[in-house]
DNA sequence: ACATTATTTTAGTCTTGTCTAAAATAATAT
DNA sequence: ATATTATTTTAGACAAGACTAAAATAATGT
């Protein structure tokens, strides 16, 4: 059907156009995949051609509703995938992110339809976003980011908002991981930095951890 | 590592060069690829120069212990793969082949271990074809074609010859399954057609299937 | 409003892997 | 032994997807 080229670029725009009204720029699609806004342009016409997006020069990109189908079918077989490889092949969630790069290009509805039911049907990934159904449908959950908690607040840990190997190794270490609850002792008002209780350990975590940390309120 | 075009190029030499002790010809494998042998003549340059595989002009082409290496871990990747896919994800063995070479490309050291000692270390893949172990080297069982049985003799279903869908399609539809027990009880002398039994099932098979399928002898 | 800067596009090139058509070599038959 | 046939290789072309350098357009600052 698309390649796999093709199908990086429709899943780069459907991340990117996420909260924003405007077109998506060439040079946001160019830095996401690590590549040229020369080499955006000629393939953004391309997907234009084939009407997965809409594309006027100079005006950005936006996916149609046929792109946006194929975009977010490629993010729900990412996403199973790397429930599989924790779930089933013990992987830990900073080492499946390459590996489901990967294996969500391979091409039979059957083996997401049977892996889906294999996996029980989960909603959410290894860092809590979101699994789009067939239809592209996200289970949309209230969750806050940490550093919006106040003192004595506290809450589930659901999710990361950033999914680098840096950042998720560092939860590791520091014993947070998704499920645990969460409870802010102290807020530092200068730097933003939290005091916090999880499981029978107190930890200080500073601004730019917690605002990256998704979780629910209690 | 290698591109999946060129580790297609190495599978199909590595399959081809089973049992002959003479080069590969470009044509068998251009044909093995449904390519066309100058395109077969361009890669197995490129294979040559990574020391991949021993090529002289017009001499046909053999692995090196490197290429085999490479090829075989293609092989495995391939089968357990199948193994998976008929295991956990209920596909029958008709259905993997597709979807196996599609997975058998993914570049992930890791991502084979686990799969392996998920599955339990299997030995061979769902059409009775040994899975090589990380080194290539193969668990030989002795098997014999089932027109090799005379009269009177039996055997356990143990792999098929051929893996095409319709062979593989005529196989379920009459009821055999690797693991069975098949028992000669008529062998037609003019045709090589057997009459067997199969569970409770007496049938009439043609020279044709019991050429493409092995049994171990009782 | 216009000069400067940033972004985007165009033009031309490169690599990979394929193809066709023609030339070269090997195999086969008489 | 040589003519014929089959196989293999070469030469040149093409598409996909990337790149660089230069040109065009948009955005920004004073």
């Amino acid at each position: 059907m698309f390649t796999s080229s093709e199908e990086n670029y429709l899943k780069a725009i459907y991340h990117l156009e996420i909260g924003v009204d405007k077109g998506v720029s060439t040079n946001a699609i160019a830095e996401k995949l690590v590549t040229k806004a020369s080499s955006v342009t000629d393939m953004v016409k391309k997907l234009s051609e084939k009407e997965l997006i809409i594309y006027k020069k100079y005006q950005g990109v936006s996916l149609t509703n046929f792109g946006k189908k194929i975009a977010s079918n490629i993010v729900r077989k990412h996403r199973l995938w790397e429930v599989f490889l924790v779930e089933k092949l013990n992987f830990s969630w900073d080492e499946v992110h390459d590996v489901a790069e990967q294996l969500e290009h391979i091409k039979s509805p059957k083996l997401i339809q049977q892996l889906d039911l294999f996996l029980g049907f989960p909603t959410h990934d290894p860092h809590g976003d979101p699994i789009p159904d067939k239809d592209g449908n996200l289970k949309a959950i209230e969750k806050s980011l940490l550093s919006s908690l106040i003192k004595n607040e506290s809450g589930i840990c659901v999710g990361v908002n950033d999914s680098s190997k840096d950042f998720l190794q560092f939860l590791d270490k520091k014993g947070i991981t998704l499920g645990k609850l969460i409870t802010v002792l102290e807020k530092e008002d200068f730097d933003g930095s939290l005091f916090i209780q999880i499981d029978r350990k107190k930890l200080s975590i500073s601004n730019k951890i917690s605002n990256n940390l998704y979780i629910k309120k209690q």
